[in-house]
DNA sequence: GGTGAAAAAAAATTTTC
DNA sequence: GAAAATTTTTTTTCACC
């Protein structure tokens, strides 16, 4: 991971559909240095995957939620099941202290916050707050920006 | 936004840098109609970037906490502006409810948790949770994978 | 909104330093 | 480990339905 590397990322996460020519130019190296360099960065599981930044108001959904969760006595389990296949919870962590999950759940409206939550109203506590603007937009972090 | 079009997503979301051809093939149409609808799906703001799906820990950030963050009075705005400033701060979002933002923050280590939280601890409340395991990872939302 | 074929561009491979 | 040249593949353009 030199600075070469870094530049990759850097340019990928803005356009990862970039060819390895405009890279090579980018960076002042070869086409198939640059083939080998992406190859490595994939076997050593620093990049993930090439994925997409979707537009999720576009298509639907404009609302976002972020729902604490607290199981109740013996549920936690059936809660983290139930979280994963929700489909509108889009990500969801189990944290240390009292809230066991937090999920970030993408919604059609006021009404649909309602549907998802009912589901599991019986075997946890929740706590919503509704997403009013992003303040960062989601960004690769440190390593990348830095 | 036809079922070609979310099947491209979700092929897309998998592996943004699949050829034109394969994704042809995929969906049984031929490379131009392809390339004509990634543009629109583009142009349309559907796809707002092709990016990386980049592993933290393979970079050496293996700590993920989520920090909620109350302003003290009048601390708004240069609490905004401050977490933007933050590299760490890989994603922050202004919600309803007492707590005024949710922010995910990478880390390389407790004593780094400490290193951030002390440059917004005089302007403001925080609450920190640390990330134990990922429930459900990042996933684009119900309209690709439903 | 789509196809199919040709031209242009890019990627992978091989050879070379 | 990187560059240059060749072959293969992909993307783009264009005429056409």
């Amino acid at each position: 991971m030199d600075h070469t590397d870094q530049e990759l990322l850097r340019l990928l996460s803005i356009d990862a559909r970039m060819s390895l020519k405009s890279l090579a130019d980018e960076v002042g190296m070869s086409s198939p240095a640059i083939a080998e360099r992406l190859q490595k960065l994939q076997e050593n599981d620093v990049i993930r995957a090439f994925t997409l930044d979707l537009n999720a108001e576009a298509m639907g959904y404009p609302m976002v939620a972020i729902v604490r969760i607290r199981p109740l006595p013996g549920k936690l389990l059936v809660v983290e099941r139930l979280l994963q296949e929700i489909p509108e919870v889009a990500e969801c962590d189990r944290v240390t202290g009292d809230d066991c999950f937090v999920a970030r759940v993408y919604l059609r409206s006021i009404q649909h916050l309602d549907e998802v939550l009912n589901r599991i109203i019986d075997k946890a506590q929740t706590s919503t707050s509704i997403v009013k603007s992003q303040v960062v937009k989601r960004r690769p972090a440190p390593f990348v920006t830095e």
